[in-house]
DNA sequence: TTGAAAGCGCTAACAA
DNA sequence: TTGTTAGCGCTTTCAA
């Protein structure tokens, strides 16, 4: 059962290899009639082009390189979405790899993805070095790379970041239109780019409604549940003990809610909680939280549309791209009581 | 700037492609010293093979293609997360696609891998046709579906079931142990042949146990929060009223817990809950979640190294691998208490 | 309006 | 011990 071919068809319609190939690909004009015997060949023999073969001429795969720094991150999961959406309907595949937060792993990925001739490189890993980037630039591979700020990188790639300062500043005027005025933030590590990020969003939002930063509360946490609940104690020791708190992402503000209504507290009364991200739990715990939602799957999208154009277009300037957050407001934010 | 080719590092170490190909392949022996100029030519002309030229002559890819229903459900991402990393440490690469439950979506996905001559096939998807499965068989595509129990399945490819019966069977001997004799179960849609599993196992192990499966309250639900929150009125409502849950999964019994909170139940005194999959926030709620844990990122190992083993042995007949589950009890599950 | 033939970068007979 | 050569399945000049 031998793998049908171009030359099957043509044998079977009586014409040449080229006549097929340019039906196939309505590269220059086919008598219609030669065209039809063409089709009909192609029909019952079941042909379909090689793409291998094609790859083997044009030089390109039609395929993207995906690199994640994990999977299982929710944030994540959405941003494939969007990129597989987009890929699906430009004929792209995309071939995925999971960094695992792992360096040398990112790389041995993405030199596998070079050898395979993907056209282009999403990268979406906070694993990221320039490196890695390097050897994208020097088989001149067109780069998208998401929500990675070292200095440098758009020169060799176009950059995706997601603007936390609107979403931030919101929040921040959220509360204080509530009445808060001591607003802590449990932060995420900070020798991580994103969280730096934040926090400073964070900081610089505060006097813009005439808070004063220096004044603020900045409890380290770990991104995840535990370190919102370790940082409760912390919170209720301080001096004035804040009335809000802003959390670097919802896992930690989950984490607040769920600790300080163990340590006894009327949640949102006597604590204001904010997460970022808007994970789908977000809306089904209790309180509701309110919290800064990243269009994940508008993130994606843009990443591979955006990737798509480089492609079509490889003179373009590598340039940077920023997408909007916005707060959505829930029930895990009040008026503070009085006399905390 | 071209890229490099092997003729290229033929001519710099005056030697023949052959012999360049042979000593990249170690596929028949070569004099040390040439071997030496050939290694030499190709490090310092920085050559890559290029793997679309293999593939052309060998008809294989290393690339295999992995359809998943739905990457934003943890349950898959940990999965995988467990091909990947077989797949990288043998030299594979994986295309990723996403079906959106999307039966017409699934099919193109899997055209478009077939005509990339992806060597094998990852089907782990809800919507999956017996076309799907027929197309694959057709181009002789090994493939390992998970699963998915159509009748059928099993001639033509290997599949990979979740155990449920195990877990469920130490989930009831659990609760009949802490002294339970009434155990409701609220299933997913039993239109999910995985759903009608879950149920089934569960309607089996009762009378082991000394349940009657006749006078077991099912509560079907959606496999989502909202199912579990919604199932709790009934629940309270039945006569006699169960003292404890199996939920399909842990989303339900999540759903559950909260409603059951909300209605003024003392947890988990009043009704003992257990989920399905053990999920990472299962150990992080309160009370923490007795559940049924399945070996996610082991299934994706699994799975990826049964369509190694199918690649490299074709003759194979298709057969069907089980992994099983286990209970982990938590803190969601105590002695009901007395005359509820 | 169509065909012949070269070539994309490799592997693997077959020869030497 | 190594080289020559014929493909793998397409696209694309160039020619008719």
């Amino acid at each position: 059962m031998r793998r049908v071919t171009i030359s099957d068809v043509a044998e079977r319609a009586g014409v040449s290899k080229s006549t097929v190939s340019h039906v196939i690909n309505a590269t220059r004009f086919v008598n219609h009639d030669t065209r039809q015997r063409v089709l009909e060949a192609i029909n019952t023999l079941g042909y379909r082009p090689s793409t291998i073969a094609r790859s083997m001429v044009s030089q390109h795969t039609r395929t993207v390189g995906l690199l994640i720094s994990d999977v299982g991150n929710p944030f994540y999961s959405e941003v494939i979405l969007g990129v597989d959406d987009v890929a699906l309907a430009n004929g792209y595949s995309v071939f995925l790899g999971n960094t695992s937060y792992d360096l040398e792993r990112g790389m041995r990925l993405l030199i596998s993805l070079v050898d395979r001739l993907v056209d282009g490189l999403l990268l979406m890993s906070s694993s990221l070095t320039v490196e890695m980037l390097q050897e994208a630039a020097r088989h001149n591979i067109p780069t998208v790379v998401l929500d990675w700020g070292t200095p440098g990188v758009e020169l060799s790639a176009v950059t995706i970041t997601i603007d936390f300062e609107s979403g931030i500043d919101q929040a921040v005027h959220h509360l204080v239109e509530l009445g808060h005025r001591r607003i802590a933030h449990v932060s995420g590590p900070l020798d991580l780019w994103t969280a730096r990020l934040r926090r400073d969003a964070f900081l610089t939002a505060l006097p813009r409604h005439g808070l004063d930063p220096a004044e603020a509360l900045i409890i380290p946490g770990d991104l995840r549940i535990e370190g919102g609940q370790k940082a409760i104690p912390q919170l209720l020791a301080a001096r004035p003990r804040p009335t809000a708190v802003l959390a670097a992402n919802d896992l930690t503000a989950l984490g607040l809610l769920w600790a300080a209504r163990a340590a006894g507290l009327n949640l949102p009364q006597e604590l204001s909680v904010i997460g970022v991200d808007d994970i789908a739990l977000a809306s089904k715990v209790t309180p509701a939280l309110t919290t800064i939602s990243l269009p994940r799957y508008e993130i994606g999208r843009l990443a591979m549309e955006t990737l798509l154009k480089l492609l079509r277009e490889p003179a373009t300037a590598p340039a940077r791209h920023q997408v909007a957050t916005r707060l959505v407001v829930r029930a895990s934010t009040a008026a503070p009581s009085e006399g905390v």
